[in-house]
DNA sequence: CAAAAGTTTAACCATTTGGTCAAAATAATT
DNA sequence: AATTATTTTGACCAAATGGTTAAACTTTTG
């Protein structure tokens, strides 16, 4: 009954490592069994088959960005609060989940709408995510922030906090830092991409 | 005799589609031949295996970006001339080839140093690429740019013009927006980027 | 404690996959 | 036209892969 428990966590771990490692086609289900240390039917006794086990892995990971998203934009600070937050938030979830954003990446690439349609579903659930675009506007007309059409807006933001994860291997290799070297500048750069969205976003 | 250049040529075509449509694991050889309308066993015969097929496509990608990289940053003109003509270069180049932003992220999640490997000794068969960050550190010294470590001055900026790209499938759902209308966006862009990083990095 | 329910394993299976090969078709050369 | 070199094909193969099954082992329960 321990048993259950511990081996159904054993095998998410697992298989969160491998599918994030291989991206859905060229992970094995033999390399999860074996990363969990468990037998390969096991897989299949728990969850049904190798898409399932996939499903769930996805499902976590929109569940935790979604509700990033929700906790920062929720509320009624004004908005260059709200940014700061998701900044902060999505920074520090990112830190804790390396993984994350590749393996969404890899997925859009993959499966041409079943993250989106995922994500779109659980920003229907409420308004936080609509009321925050009309809020963009209002502070637009009352000329606070600048008139940028809003999908620049987000995609702005977007762009700062998460690109730098995905393409970290990259600039770790030709900037010749260390892993841990990289994640103090994470850290920092919070502060910096505030500043960068203060100075371009707001009037 | 005609048929050999047609048939190689094909085959790349097809494989890079298929590649880049599946990713390196999820692309099948079947499927390339059959994109192709050749038979699979000439795959084989024109390229030694998948993997040196795939080599073929990658090599081409590193190819393109760095060559856009060197062309916007030799030179004497100031670096946000400079930085201006990456802008442009890159989001023409990607609008052109949309598929390669995903297929060289792709890959990064792969194979833990092939792309980053083959991006630097590009970058290392001259001094374009150092001669570019020590000028940016001049032109801090002097006050012409504020202070910023100059990764994160890189990062930002590739941070901009590249994501968008990535993302593409994510807005397109989240702001209900076509495929045409995004790429207009996409050229609108260019500007935005530009003023936005004028604000934030120049004094 | 015995039966029932739940968990784990090893051996198997059907299918798919990258890759090969010898023969056929086509083109080039003499 | 005959020979040689090149290109294309279909049939085939060994290995790998996701998935199944029946039996063994363990735990829960009546």
């Amino acid at each position: 009954m321990d048993g259950r428990k511990n081996t159904e966590a054993e095998i998410l771990r697992a298989a969160k490592k491998i599918f994030i490692q291989h991206g859905y086609a060229g992970a094995r289900m033999q390399a999860i069994a074996d990363e969990a240390k468990i037998n390969k039917a096991m897989l299949h006794y728990y969850y049904r088959s190798k898409e399932a086990l996939f499903e769930k892995i996805m499902d976590g990971a929109v569940d935790l960005m979604s509700k990033q998203l929700m906790n920062a934009l929720s509320g009624d600070a004004p908005v260059m609060e709200k940014v700061e937050k998701m900044v902060s938030n999505y920074t520090d979830t990112i830190i804790k989940n390396p993984y994350i954003p590749i393996f969404i990446l890899n997925e859009i690439a993959r499966n041409q709408m079943n993250f989106q349609n995922k994500l779109l579903r659980k920003l229907e659930q409420n308004n936080v995510f609509q009321d925050f675009l009309l809020q963009v506007l209002e502070e637009q007309q009352k000329g606070v922030l600048r008139s940028i059409p809003v999908p620049h807006f987000m995609i702005t933001i977007m762009s700062l906090i998460v690109f730098p994860h995905i393409a970290k291997p990259v600039f770790l290799k030709i900037f010749e830092m260390t892993d841990t070297a990289y994640m103090r500048m994470m850290e920092e750069r919070k502060q910096l991409v505030m500043e960068f969205l203060e100075k371009s976003l707001v009037l």
